[in-house]
DNA sequence: TTGAAAGCGCTAACAT
DNA sequence: ATGTTAGCGCTTTCAA
């Protein structure tokens, strides 16, 4: 059908069609002063030569390109490894579905890997604007680009850093749920087990177990809390020293850290939910199911995704921060169900 | 230090500089022809004033963006979980770090997806190419992608489509080295567990196996050869249906199904190597550390998608396939070696 | 060694 | 409703 459109221009469409090429252009527009049987024609004429409009002198003229960069502060291999980043590229990717752009990711890595990525992200005319997650090294990349006027959103950054736009899910309400569950219960010793500081995401998670335990009318106790780093090893051990303090719960701030948690009780002999009631926080895939399951404080990742590229477009003008709420999720761990879960052995099905 | 750059152009550099926009053209795109001393006093005002060029100027007048495209047949929440890609797109952010290129991601899932990504992949001025993985319903993209003269590279696609520039590794011949390895090793009925017929790279691999067999002067045996789906539950299914015809040793075809037939050969009590020697065909990462450690043909993905990007390049003037060698990494399932790993376990580090 | 001028392909304001 | 014209910011002859 179509032949290849080697160099189909404006004007040569508009010479096949009869036409001028500001003709073409408005057909190609949907301007609404085009004469139908004008339009009829001039479409034809590019469907037959098979006309794709040069991007380079559109986004030129319009200063849009309808690119969006992602700025990640990883490693491609953990990038694609890790379900948080996961969650969050389907949800841009689907943004991006609904407003008709495209994204291109920037990895970097540590404090040099911001040398590389910079001038492609303060170029003028490539990207209409930068998604940045929050994570190792990105403060000083996120404050850079924003002082040189760059069109930004970040993602997942706890602190208000002024003048800029940013999605983000309510952790500390989300923490403060968990615990106020626990509470609710009737635990009276939960323990926290979260992330060292550096991981901000932590910290607020941390505020809503204190928010919580003071609406339930307990004074937070540090001895209950226990920090370590963010996956299943960690979760054991801060799990493993928090159990000293003999709580009868957990709110642990992050599902793999509670996978560990799990392992930790389990060697203990400690039974989930009746000795120790456990709740995580992620609510994203963490790989081979677990039983209990999980009771969990779901981030609806997905969404922020989404949210950022809305945020990004010229028309938007919602609020300069937006907050999404978190959930929770009931699973076995928690002991507010009834019923315990059979275990279901997902993988042996000969 | 520097300002922001809202609207500066070559031509108001030139006057800050007190030289022409061609001499300020010259000083960034690094021309000999200009005077140190004016060089030196052009660099100043850009650096004082962090002046940006326009890309989609340039791209406009010398047909070239710096951005490359990826289009991959799958939801991004399956690609992003995918060692596979994972290591491929690593390569290709190598790759665009030593060209000076960014890259897109394009993915793509079922037919009605095509629809989607193809008119951005075929505008004009957009793109400086196209890096597409074979996967399902991704052939006729390919074909449309070339008929309309895109610059392409195709990747992990096994037929030899004519006209397109394509990078694989040698499956088939990875094949045979296993196979070869086995019967060195003195078995004498080595069993194929592979994908079925759709997923493409499996034929290789199996043609590999009936080569190697034929080499060391035995006739291929299509009952020691069961297929079924690429992941830990096919080759779980398929090892144990392929035992009936009692195997000692197996050669599976992706590192996935090669968990699975550990697994089938445990539970029916058969020891590995002793009783069957098991190889397998990736070197991914595959999870949790298995034991014994698995014999693989490792194949270089990193390297394929470091090479998709550079026969990318204009001034690529090698040939038009690239076929990558893989390499037979020995661990413990093939029974080579001597001594026998010891479990560690790596999880349990309190 | 440098500047002037043309033009990449498009959009949009203006004229008709 | 349609054509003409003027740029968008850059690279690249061509003159000087």
């Amino acid at each position: 059908m179509t032949e290849v459109a080697r160099s189909l221009t404006l004007e040569s469409i508009g010479k096949l069609a009869g036409v001028s090429r500001s003709t073409v252009s408005r057909v190609l527009n949907d301007h609404p002063d085009v004469r139908p049987e004008v339009r009829v024609r001039v479409e034809a004429v590019i469907e037959k030569t098979g006309y794709q409009p040069n991007q380079a002198a559109r986004a030129l003229v319009s200063s849009r390109t309808g690119l969006i960069g992602l700025v990640m502060p990883t490693d491609v291999r953990e990038l694609f490894g890790d379900p948080y980043y996961s969650a969050l590229v389907h949800g841009i990717q689907e943004g991006c579905l609904e407003t008709g752009s495209t994204f291109s990711i920037h990895p970097f890595y540590g404090p040099r890997g911001q040398v590389a990525v910079l001038p492609t992200l303060l170029a003028r005319g490539f990207l209409d604007g930068v998604i940045a997650t929050a994570g190792p090294y990105s403060e000083d990349l996120i404050t850079t680009l924003r002082d040189r006027g760059t069109n930004l959103v970040v993602v997942g950054h706890p602190a208000d850093l002024d003048g800029l736009r940013r999605v983000d899910v309510a952790s500390r309400a989300g923490g403060a749920v968990a615990v106020g569950h626990l509470c609710g219960l009737g635990k009276n010793r939960v323990g926290f087990v979260g992330p060292t500081a550096e991981f901000l995401f932590g910290t607020e998670r941390l505020d809503g177990y204190r928010d919580a335990l003071r609406t339930a009318g307990r004074e937070p106790d540090d001895r209950l809390v226990r920090l370590d780093q963010p996956n299943a090893d960690g979760g054991y051990r801060a799990t493993m020293a928090v159990l000293a303090e003999r709580p009868d719960a957990l709110f642990v701030a992050t599902d793999p850290m509670a996978i560990g948690a799990l392992r930790a009780l389990e060697e203990r002999g400690l039974r989930v939910p009746q000795d120790v009631a456990v709740v995580g926080f992620d609510g994203l895939p963490t790989g081979p199911r677990i039983n209990p399951t999980l009771t969990t404080v779901v981030q609806p990742v997905t969404e922020v995704g989404r949210t950022a590229v809305f945020m990004l477009h010229d028309d938007y003008d919602g609020p300069d921060t937006v907050i999404l709420p978190t959930e929770l999720r009931i699973g076995g761990s928690c002991g507010a169900r009834d019923t315990t879960e059979h275990a279901s052995s997902p993988t042996s099905t000969p």
